[in-house]
DNA sequence: TTCGCTTAGTGTCAACCAAACACTTTAAAA
DNA sequence: TTTTAAAGTGTTTGGTTGACACTAAGCGAA
């Protein structure tokens, strides 16, 4: 770890790593309580990917280390939602003996920045660093007590995450290159929690622009084979690549 | 001021108080060397209002008391929009100079949060208070160099409040309880950097449901006197009232 | 080889909404 | 009484949404 003068003991950033495979958003988790760990305690667990802040970095630089060390890769999709400063936000008692073992000034007030991060699972082997001993991603539905006000951090994740994906195209981050229009959907209504029709799916979509058709379909399938798209836009151009007309039944809809 | 310990050195809270009145969208700005200060300089005074955060407070309750000390009203409408922390961003040498003059620990790196509100400048008596020696309201065309990296916020501000009027009706908390259609288009104009045709747009207000007109209409203008509205939703409900169907000729859409 | 299972893939119609567009009304001031 | 300034008002065209149900393709089991 850092040396205790390069760390900023009151600003940390939680990232919200957001996965989908196997028509299941997740979320990638980290076992604060892992083999490396000094600290055991059975219950509440699980964390959000987090640390505190360098004071050479400003806190894009500390997310995307955070992403870096935890999965390999840069350049990820992150988008900072918001900040989180309860003065007891990790004053529960079990959090406060985590933090003696770890901190350098455990009873120190930290407000946390929080960030969303969209990956393509297919991309990334998770391989778990410093005093993160174990991660793993866990569907968004089967997830339970977080530790500190982690629960909060990621319901906001979420609100904000079902947001932009009705103003951004970003839903493609989540997935990997080649994709059919069944997964696009079914990620779309994970998201926004709610059925949309397929037939006006496909046509809003391919109408749209943003996908492009291409020859190759699925093979080995036991039924029919979907034929498979790709994002029709500059892989990364900015984060948000433009803003599109995205509508969809009966969710919100904007000046136009 | 406050004693040390009650605040925090890492975290402060900056607010972009957005005001709208004779058709321009203006901001309140407060001029850190105004008469009580005892640094003088006369360039590159005026700044977003903000403090550091005290430790018994959430982030939002100082955002509130900020608005507070400086307008006497609470309940305005606030909204977190981002946070910035880049290890620079306090360090130009006449920021540094004053803070000098300020700071129990001026050379802290300070993370801020940064809101912006939503205020109805018929409401507002500014009282400048604390070291805050001079507060005014400066058309956002007019804003020239800020303190620190207060242009960026603000810039940020602006562009966070022309996102959310496209989802949620909060422009009418820019205005009186009582406005004609010309305030009202005058000022999406205003934030939207566009213009919009009128007949649309009043079709488009009305027929949403969010506007009930009154019987009322303007006295004494030198022309056709203008019909009053009023903003048809509980007045303050939760902070953004509930998504609505607010399109507008060409700007964003969304799944629907 | 046939049948059943599963998911992919497709088209139409009606209702609504968006966008473009110009003239009349009202009041005060000159 | 004329001028000036802003308010207020309808229609048409075209595009989008949303509702709706059957056929196609491939695999595996009987």
């Amino acid at each position: 770890m850092s040396l205790s003068t390069s760390l900023n003991p009151h600003v940390s950033v939680d990232c919200s790593i957001f996965g989908f495979s196997d028509n299941s958003l997740c979320l990638l988790l980290i076992n604060r309580n892992g083999a490396k760990s000094t600290f055991k305690n059975d219950d509440n667990r699980f964390a959000l990917p987090g640390d505190l802040v360098r004071d050479n970095e400003n806190l894009d630089e500390a997310a995307d280390r955070i992403l870096k060390e935890l999965t390999g890769l840069s350049g990820i999709f992150l988008h900072q939602f918001k900040a989180f400063g309860d003065p007891l936000r990790i004053a529960k008692a079990k959090d406060r003996d985590w933090l003696k073992g770890v901190r350098q000034e455990p009873d120190a007030r930290v407000i946390t920045v929080a960030y969303l991060a969209l990956i393509d699972r297919t991309k990334v082997e998770i391989k778990p660093g410093s005093f993160t001993n174990e991660a793993k991603w866990v569907p968004i539905s089967e997830i339970k007590d977080l530790v500190f006000d982690h629960n909060e951090i990621f319901g906001g994740a979420l609100l904000a995450l079902r947001e932009m994906i009705q103003i951004y195209p970003i839903a493609f981050k989540l997935l990997p290159v080649k994709f059919t229009m069944g997964d696009l959907q079914s990620l779309y209504e994970t998201i926004l929690e709610r059925e949309v029709d397929k037939r006006n799916f496909r046509r809003k979509m391919v109408h749209s622009g943003l996908v492009r058709a291409l020859p190759e379909k699925q093979y080995g399938v036991s039924n029919k084979p979907a034929r498979f798209y790709v994002f029709n836009g500059s892989t990364s151009e900015g984060l948000y690549s433009s803003i599109v007309n995205l509508k969809m039944e009966g969710s919100i809809t904007v000046f136009n």
